[in-house]
DNA sequence: GCTTGTCTTGGAGTGCACTCCAAGACGTAG
DNA sequence: CTACGTCTTGGAGTGCACTCCAAGACAAGC
């Protein structure tokens, strides 16, 4: 009841507690991941709980990470059916995360100019600030400078 | 009908459309924005339309800025509220972009180690493809390397 | 042997951010 | 003067990705 989750289950490999908790994702979205066929084949306990396997484990953690990174769960549908096809969807898997790579670069971009933007708007804020001035009322022309 | 947008509506400002091709958002979006409270205070022209004013304009572009990065709506509204609060919101201001500014390098952080592992696995498939083998077959184990 | 806890299933509900729609007013072109 | 396009409003609908729920099975602990 304390500090353990799921030591027990199983031998080799973990169960869903154990899963969410190394994977950031929670136990219904494991759950709804596997019913829209985003994780393909989760082995089963004899008694009927899904076991992750250390291979499933870093699937997961990769799934996890695409989904974080804003890849949209029909694509890491894809990529699972891509999985599960075996060997020989290598070149389609390749394609599939380099299309991935791409909208990252795009974003991290965005992330980069409108965190650049921010600085230059906090700055200006705090320039007011430090001159003592409320942006109407002093060398500056009435609103001009209010949203800048 | 041709490549006029909306040049004629006002003398200093410009109409939705133009306002939405210039800012990424749609006309929906940017209507529904002010019934939200998002954007502070649209002024209009003498027959009900919106008028951006160049101050509207770089507001809404920012907006659309911090938008795209990730802010929540309800967060945005604040800052739409400092703004029409006048001078004297600026210390609240700077909190409230700085707040986002941490969040945009949270999100980049994520990403560069997303794009670190895509890398990584993408030069993995990469590599057994150009040895020919298919992960499960050759000089390597079973399975041991499938998901790797 | 009963309680407690963790799991199972399928389905319903939620939150966010739009996005679409219908009805109507206005200004310009033909 | 009529047609067209662009705007107005408020409200309804959509898409995505969860998130919650109820009912029930099973294992371990007291």
């Amino acid at each position: 009841m304390s500090a353990r989750i799921a030591a027990a289950p199983i031998d080799d490999g973990i169960g869903i507690a154990e899963m969410a908790a190394c994977s950031g994702l929670s136990q219904d979205t494991l759950r709804w991941y596997e019913r829209e066929g985003l994780i393909p084949g989760i082995a089963r306990t004899s008694d009927g709980r899904r076991l992750f396997t250390p291979r499933m484990v870093a699937l997961v953690q990769l799934l996890s990470r695409l989904r974080s990174t804003g890849m949209p769960t029909a694509d890491m549908r894809e990529f699972a059916t891509l999985v599960d096809g075996g060997a020989g969807t290598h070149q389609s898997r390749i394609e599939l995360l380099s299309r991935h790579r791409e909208r990252i670069a795009e974003r991290q971009r965005i992330l980069t100019e409108a965190g650049d933007a921010l600085e230059a708007k906090i700055s200006h804020y705090e320039d007011l600030i430090s001159r003592g001035l409320d942006c109407n009322g002093t060398a500056i022309d009435q609103q001009g400078q209010e949203l800048q």
